[in-house]
DNA sequence: AGGAGTGATGTCATCAACTGACATCACTAA
DNA sequence: TTAGTGATGTCAGTTGATGACATCACTCCT
């Protein structure tokens, strides 16, 4: 991520990155599968633990409910040390179209992933793509409100904050 | 697309699309950024389309009604001759990651395009960009339906359908 | 008619992302 | 000690992508 904030993503070579870290091009490859997933390690983590937090809503929580939860679960993950990384990260991402690609396809793994759990909860697959749509959309709007917050504010409340506009907008 | 949905996205080079094309791989890239850009020639115009929707809607509509109005304009783009198109499309972009990456990144730009269109009606940003997301989640979620309705469904009665569902859970 | 642009294409050279095959080395378990 | 295992290095090769330059057709102006 250094390099990339340096010299950009398209200035970085795969044998730069390699080199800083003391290790060749082709090992570089066998731990990441290509140039954009170095930004993307413990991603799954973030959907493992979401994807949990909804499967152990309780039983009779409404589909959005449960989403709720899972989105709030969210919250254990970044707390201020983790906000300063991501705000550098997001930086990146957001000046690199490819970057912004790999990302966008993570949050696609969380929705499917998402519903998924909905599904196995006896949620219909319409009622549940859309829950889930939804919570990701909650999310993404509360991480990057967050990202602008001074020091202090805590993640859980700016998520409670957002769900509480999306209530009003279909209301 | 011929190509990509007889030998895979990987097993395709660029010489072959060309070639079939009758040009040389230095003119494919004359008129495609890269490699995944050539299945999404036209994506732009769907979203001048939903964005001008958006702009004209009543300007005393609420967000979620312009949003609605800019999806249900969608619906003139589909009919039942692209949709055969589309359903093959889709087949193929399911199965590549790379363009499903793709995929992802047009809809977010049709999701910031209608976010600022909001924005200029005076939606304030957080209310503008959910608005947008769910609005583009119901496409989503409507289109993929309508690949899979006999023909002679129309996607318009499609996107009311997934609409109805969505308001039923927020209710 | 006869240039002078202009735009689309071809050709060539080059870089950088990836991948497969094989060798090496450290470390572990029998 | 030895066999096995996993991580890494080395090397060669393919392919996506880009810049520089030449060519050719087509339009516009005189």
């Amino acid at each position: 991520m250094e390099l990339y904030a340096e010299r950009g993503y398209d200035g970085t070579t795969v044998a730069e990155i390699a080199d800083r870290a003391g290790v060749t091009a082709r090992t570089f490859f066998r731990h990441f599968a290509d140039k954009r997933e170095v930004l993307f390690a413990g991603s799954e983590q973030l959907e493992v633990l979401m994807v949990k937090a909804l499967s152990e809503a309780p039983a009779d929580a409404t589909p959005m409910a449960a989403v709720t939860a899972a989105v709030l679960s969210s919250a254990e993950f970044f707390d201020d040390i983790r906000r300063d990384y991501s705000r550098r990260r997001a930086a990146v991402i957001q000046a690199t179209p490819e970057l912004l690609e790999r990302e966008l396809i993570k949050m696609a793994s969380l929705t499917t992933g998402l519903t998924k759990a909905l599904r196995e909860r006896g949620v219909e697959q319409d009622v549940a793509a859309l829950a889930a749509e939804t919570g990701v959309a909650v999310f993404r709007v509360a991480f990057e409100r967050w990202l602008t917050e001074p020091d202090g504010v805590a993640f859980a409340d700016v998520i409670r904050s957002t769900l509480k506009t999306l209530s009003g907008l279909t209301a």
